[in-house]
DNA sequence: GCGACAG
DNA sequence: ATCTTGTCGC
């Protein structure tokens, strides 16, 4: 049973339709300057009371001291399916509003998941990245398209005849770095790399693990308050200097500074 | 028609 | 992604 609370069905046509509009202001350069603060993405999800709710955290590194900065979480419910090649449409659901408040402060975002590693070139991390107006990179624990080759005896990703991702090894299996948007193959490997202490990068993993704690909290009807939230952010990054909350008609979302 | 298939 | 018991290893 497909328990849904939106009206409007999901159209897979429509959704591939705007990705290709969109994919149209893709830019694959880098504006200059250093990545000095990186914003990681995640989605994970919950059934409460018979619908899906999805919860989206966002959580800012300072690239040189992987110290948190601030976080961030959007819960609602979401009825998009996820689709291979259509991750997008159900993620940023959640996803977008947890970036808004972070993002301006950002010099490039981190997505789990592709960027143009994927059947149309537009993957979640190159569509967060065009929405938001800010360089992406896509990072992905599993291969959605083309072939694993070797250049210059590094691993990547071969797709429509062109080098779409790198892949880099890590303890327990390896992660394919591809770029979102306005960013190259070779700069967003440059950018991943010092963010590395476990398999994913921090920003990423913080978010996966924030998101996590608070997709728990949901689960045993805990009550959403100012100090459930902040157990959440303390533990997943330690920090929570200042918190704001507000709602958002079903949903609401929260912002850690 | 058959297999592949991010999270 | 989520569900789900026991099990292997530090």
């Amino acid at each position: 049973m497909n328990s849904c609370a939106c009206n409007a069905r999901f159209s897979a046509g429509r959704a591939i339709e705007a990705q290709r509009i969109l994919s149209r202001r893709l830019s694959l350069k880098w504006p200059g300057g250093e990545a000095r603060r990186a914003l990681g993405l995640d989605a994970s999800y919950a059934r409460v009371e018979g619908v899906d709710v999805g919860v989206g955290a966002a959580v800012l590194i300072d690239s040189s001291t992987l110290e948190t900065l601030g976080c961030s979480l959007h819960i609602a419910p979401v009825c998009v399916p996820y689709i291979p090649g259509l991750l997008a449409f159900r993620e940023l659901q959640v996803m977008a509003p947890a970036a808004s408040a972070l993002a301006p402060h950002a010099d490039v975002i981190l997505v789990d998941g592709h960027g143009i590693a994927h059947p149309r070139g537009f993957g979640i991390a190159s569509h967060v990245g065009v929405v938001l107006g800010k360089p992406s990179v896509g990072v992905a624990k599993r291969r959605l398209v083309g072939e694993i080759a070797v250049l210059g005896g590094e691993k990547v990703v071969v797709s429509r005849g062109a080098p779409v991702a790198v892949v880099i090894d890590r303890p327990g299996g390896p992660i394919y770095v591809s770029p979102g948007h306005m960013i190259d193959l070779k700069t967003a490997v440059y950018v991943v790399k010092p963010l590395l202490k476990h398999r994913l990068p921090e920003p990423t993993r913080l978010a996966d693990l924030l998101g996590r704690i608070a997709r728990n909290g949901l689960k045993r009807q805990a009550t959403l308050g100012k100090e459930w939230i902040e157990g959440c952010v303390v533990r997943a990054s330690g920090c929570a200097r200042s918190l704001a909350l507000r709602l958002e008609g079903l949903g609401f979302s929260v912002e850690v500074w």
